[in-house]
DNA sequence: GTTAGCACTCACCCACACAGAGTGCTAACA
DNA sequence: TGTTAGCACTCTGTGTGGGTGAGTGCTAAC
């Protein structure tokens, strides 16, 4: 790690939070006065040389003032920054709009997602829980009229999943019955990876004269499973990215990389610490090279799960931010946990 | 309605098709030749003259050619614009895509909305039915885990809401049966709207010491009569919103009317007809004066229920987006009125 | 009513000058 | 050796003026 004086540290501190809060460049006599006149301009003008060579500041142009580089941006994060708890208010404040209404593990992260747009200003990203090795825990069926019925199916990993499926022979107990007994021969306890088409279609060759009735329902089935093995991103705040100013050239570019969703489906899966903060060229994708990302995993029931978090530009309150994405995953993964409590 | 010359009438539709196409002004030479050199540019000069004094084109600056106004459009809509029905290819392959995976409705209103995002290159929205005087038509109990369970909420109205509950006691069959006893009494076959706050608050005193089992479902179902009540917006292809050169002056201020949200349901329910366009100034919110809304209702049981549409530039390629429109919007329709067969 | 011919009008592009902010460097100082 | 005052320098942003070209509007003839 690089060694810089106590001094050069304070500049930096004062440069990287000064830009942040107003986006203009930070000239020397700026820093001068909110440092106390403690030393000239001239010599903070010295350091601030020092720490353009070590590629920790930029220039936008000679006769501008300083901003922070992408590592300059870096080594705020580790070593600069305040260190911020949110207060008991704010925690409180999140906790209540998030569950003002217990809802479905998608629509709570759906939530989560509209919640962390509106306190950060960014676009929100949440990505519910893939899991190719859940376990089934349970699948029922919900008859709704004479002919549909919505098939629920909850999953190890916290997450549910439904259909709606329409039967043309009439839904009555009995089939009610003979769904109960295959659903629990075939299905619950066994993971969703082993509920392939082939395994559907070999089940349906068993089934003698109920296959007819009963198809549309195993096939609903298998589409749910492949539902809880697939990832689904929920985008919240886009109008967020066009009140950037510095993301004005790419917000293009940008919109078109989130909306394709798999690349940003890969990023997430690609995550393995708790916390990922990617400032500019960290980012694996050349979209986001002016771009930062910070996501949180949350866990369902020990397990790591999704994760939910931001992208945003580059000069962003980390100081803020980080500890607010960090206690929402964390409410996440506990009011998920709490689905599955047995 | 405007009498114009067929000629006229013919420059107009070249125009318009042409501006359409290309985005550039289009001058009297390029329509000379594209109207096989039947007159000389001279003659069309004259006739743009006269159609710039009627309102119907406009004028970037002197030297430029023209493009149509907003009463251009209107008038090309409304007379110019040839018939066009979605061959039976393009019909199919919609149906394919949306119904893939017989889905919630909500969930098809999504899938709906991305659908049309992709073929018309602009945000799509969708919203699902809100109905005031909807009927609930079932209210069904599926239990999660021991303490955990999901509501179902079937409504006349075609949608069907659901949210998962967390209770203290034990979720057991007498519980179950107590509910479902409730539920035939007090709810079933009534109005959502008379669900209130108050008629929960009387029905729970008189329900005894099933009182704290029973009020944390009595509430959440309060909470999605209140959901039925609420059109809620789909929007999808955000992004598109950036690929119109011509709304990029306003893309900020269109970004931040779509997710007000407000305003757009307000729209909506102020539609009265089964299709609307609305072009430019012709929008009620001054937001979209440089925009073009088109908007179809699907109905739900012959009865009219939500909408689907897009909201884009004015330059429009008309003659095919409100067909594809309006057969999405029929196709919807259908799809939602079969979930309610008896 | 239609056409050829021509002057005219802007938008666009480029080059240039000017002001202002902030620096880099030098020489003096503690 | 580290710090400071002073001053020349550099580069952006803005505004001005001339040149080019596309497309028009108008006039007079057909």
């Amino acid at each position: 790690m690089l060694e810089l004086s106590e001094r050069k540290q304070h500049i930096l501190a004062v440069i990287v939070e000064r830009y942040i809060a107003t986006g203009e460049p930070v000239g020397s006599k700026v820093i001068c006065t909110q440092m106390g006149n403690a030393v000239s301009s001239a010599t903070i003008r010295n350091d601030m040389a020092d720490l353009v060579e070590l590629g920790l500041l930029a220039q936008p142009h000679t006769s501008a003032g300083r901003i922070p580089s992408q590592a300059g941006y870096r080594y705020y994060v580790d070593n600069l920054m305040a260190d911020y708890e949110l207060d008991a208010d704010e925690q409180e404040r999140i906790k209540i709009w998030l569950g003002s209404f217990s809802s479905e593990p998608d629509k709570l992260l759906e939530k989560a997602g509209s919640i962390l747009a509106e306190l950060t200003n960014c676009v929100a990203v949440s990505s519910s829980p893939a899991d190719s090795d859940a376990i089934i825990r349970r699948i029922e069926l919900v008859p709704l009229s004479n002919h549909t019925a919505m098939i629920v199916l909850l999953a190890s990993s916290g997450i549910l999943k439904s259909a709606v499926v329409r039967s043309d022979a009439e839904i009555n107990m009995d089939i009610a019955e003979v769904f109960y007994n295959i659903c629990q021969t075939y299905f619950v306890s066994r993971s969703v990876s082993d509920i392939s088409i082939p395994f559907i279609q070999t089940l349906v060759a068993s089934l003698g004269d109920k296959v007819f009735v009963m198809s549309p329902f195993l096939c609903a089935i298998a589409d749910l499973c492949e539902a809880v093995k697939t990832t689904d991103l929920h985008l919240k705040g886009q109008n967020n990215i066009l009140n950037h100013s510095e993301l004005s050239e790419e917000a293009f570019g940008l919109m078109d990389f989130i909306h394709r969703g798999t690349p940003l489906e890969n990023m997430l899966d690609s995550h393995k610490a708790p916390l990922n903060v990617a400032i500019g060229s960290e980012n694996v994708y050349r979209e986001l090279k002016n771009s930062t990302t910070i996501f949180s995993k949350y866990s369902v029931g020990n397990k790591d799960s999704g994760s939910i978090g931001i992208i945003g530009p580059t000069r962003l309150d980390y100081a803020h931010l980080i500890p607010t994405i960090k206690y929402l995953a964390g409410v996440i993964g506990n009011m998920l946990t709490e689905t599955l409590d047995e």
